[in-house]
DNA sequence: CTCTTGACGAAAC
DNA sequence: TGTTTCGCCAAGA
């Protein structure tokens, strides 16, 4: 399954547990890459059908959902689903609900 | 091989 | 405080 670099940013996204998040940055920096943040969302992008990977969980710096598209509902329901709660400015508390706690 | 795009981020304006 | 620019990395045309 050597999908590229994207394999081990897979492989990072699908051992975050349920009902915690992670940055694109921290998932760049658990894959060696600390710049690569957009990298990581490219990979996220790049999902396609056969790839059982929570990206729902990745969100940016500011605990932002960054997808412009409709996605963002859909991602804002799966966490909540989760159990994880956004703030009045749709922000996620990462000190909280990060992977890093 | 070159240029553009993008679900990022921090800094500059 | 909101918008714009630059830097960084990988993929697509």
């Amino acid at each position: 399954m050597t999908e590229g670099h994207f394999q081990e940013i897979y492989r990072i996204v699908e051992a975050v547990p349920a009902g915690k998040v992670v940055t694109y940055t921290t998932v760049a920096v658990l894959a060696g890459r600390p710049k690569a943040a957009r990298t990581v969302g490219w990979a996220m992008r790049a999902l396609r059908r056969g790839t059982h990977v929570p990206w729902h969980r990745v969100i940016n710096a500011q605990g932002r959902i960054s997808l412009p598209s409709p996605g963002a509902e859909l991602q804002r329901a799966l966490l909540e689903n989760e159990g994880i709660e956004f703030n009045a400015t749709g922000c996620v508390d990462l000190q909280r609900y990060g992977w890093q706690g």
